[in-house]
DNA sequence: CCGATCTAGTTAGCTTTACTAACTATACCG
DNA sequence: CGGTATAGTTAGTAAAGCTAACTAGATCGG
């Protein structure tokens, strides 16, 4: 039953968000395949997108303090899914860049059996699945302003 | 309706709404007024609305385990937003209920100044919110679908 | 009615996430 | 060149949520 023509309040839909969220939360950590959680995902397919970073910019991305990204680049590397470079214009820094490795493991998360959500995304309709697509559009800007 | 002609690929879609989740998730988290939590504000939401409830049954709509379910009922209890009596059919168990504090606690997370996402939510447009509130509704069928 | 088993809640201990404060070292500016 | 600003790191802390193991009340079969 959607009630598309009664009003929404944005108060409301704030605390079914806020639940939804935590609940997608925890699910997406209970699932975590691969072994790297959605936060390192996250920050992996950031890199990786974003091409070589340095850790203040990734901690900026993924609106993140400096110490947690240093801790993000020290893990991902560990797995080898990432190096890094020294920056040529800046000796106290570095880039950050995703391995070959490391783009498999992405592609394999996106698609493989051990990916939760895209499974269970694939199960819905075209319909729902452009709804969700502009709700995030909508969210990225939420995200974006609220700085 | 909408000009979106494009198909939208769920594995795209699935690293767009994880990285939004976990974002979102860290925004509120840092902005958590009024000293709680998102978790337990929604735990507390829970046990609000849908009247005195179990430790399980909050666990089972929480979507946790049992004892975060204890330890969400022991810290709403402490704060005085809480209370809980004997179940008269079952000596091992209580319910739990949200006190006259934990509902004014509540009413003002949502509409007050602390509110974080409500305020945010509140700069969007109407078509904006019907978005969202139409994603929450698909996001929901499939939380309650995976579990 | 009684012992065996099942179930609700709890306790203890661990892991992950992300924070702030403080430190090091390099860059930059007057 | 000296002082300040900035990048990254280290250390320590707190919160979220888990599993395993325990306690006590419920339930079921004989």
């Amino acid at each position: 039953m959607p009630a598309t023509t009664e009003t929404v309040t944005s108060t409301e839909l704030a605390a079914r968000l806020r639940s939804n969220v935590v609940r997608l939360s925890r699910r997406l950590r209970r699932h975590a395949a691969s072994g790297l959680s959605p936060s390192l995902i996250s920050a992996l397919a950031v890199v990786a997108r974003r091409g070589p970073l340095t850790p203040s910019e990734l901690a900026d991305i993924e609106d993140v303090r400096r110490p947690t990204a240093t801790r993000f680049v020290a893990i991902l590397e560990n797995r080898g899914l990432v190096d890094r470079d020294p920056d040529p214009l800046d000796g106290r820094s570095y880039r950050v860049a995703a391995t070959a490795r490391g783009r498999v493991l992405l592609a394999e998360s996106r698609t493989r059996q051990g990916a939760y959500l895209a499974r269970a995304l694939s199960t819905l309709e075209a319909s729902d699945l452009r709804t969700l697509d502009q709700a995030l559009g909508v969210l990225e800007r939420l995200l974006e302003a609220g700085r």
